[in-house]
DNA sequence: TCTCAATACCGACTATATCCCGTGGATATT
DNA sequence: AATATCCACGGGATATAGTCGGTATTGAGA
């Protein structure tokens, strides 16, 4: 049995894989490459592998800063 | 000297700091306490008082949690 | 003033986000 | 074949998210 506000919910874990798939999507709109997006948002080149595979559960922070990098805002990427 | 994508934008400081407030404010508009809101998101009480404070850099996943437990898209919250 | 609920604050602990460096596979190019 | 780029994946180290249990403070109401 669902409840009303259930219905048409991800989990957790789809929407982390989703928020990697945007991230990936964008990413490759823009025709640059992990290594690239990483250095420009400051991060580590192996762990945005991780995050474009929703794999790792990123902080706000670090969202806020692929935000940037990719030049979108949050709810682009949500 | 700005770039034009920087005018206009918070630093993820401010943004973490504006995330605390819309939860408090949603959680005061559904007349609930931070410990009540804490158990239903499955957080820490002290934890959500960090949170609405801006205090602390929440994980993705902790902030889908609360947005389910206030009802809300995470387009509400950012 | 007294009480009670709500919240802030604190220290110690555990879990995990994040970094760093290396390896290997796939594909394209010369 | 050789070189280069891009990405997946691994282990180990560090930083910090998040928990837990307590105490202090604040504010509202009796």
């Amino acid at each position: 049995m669902l409840s009303l506000a259930v219905v048409n919910e991800m989990t957790t874990d789809e929407r982390m894989i989703a928020f990697g798939k945007r991230v990936r999507e964008m990413r490759k709109s823009k025709g640059i490459s992990q290594e690239r997006l990483a250095e420009m948002a400051g991060i580590d080149r192996s762990y945005m592998g991780n995050i474009e595979r929703g794999e790792k559960n990123v902080t706000l922070k670090k969202a806020y800063e692929i935000c940037d990098a990719l030049e979108v805002t949050i709810q682009d990427l949500t």
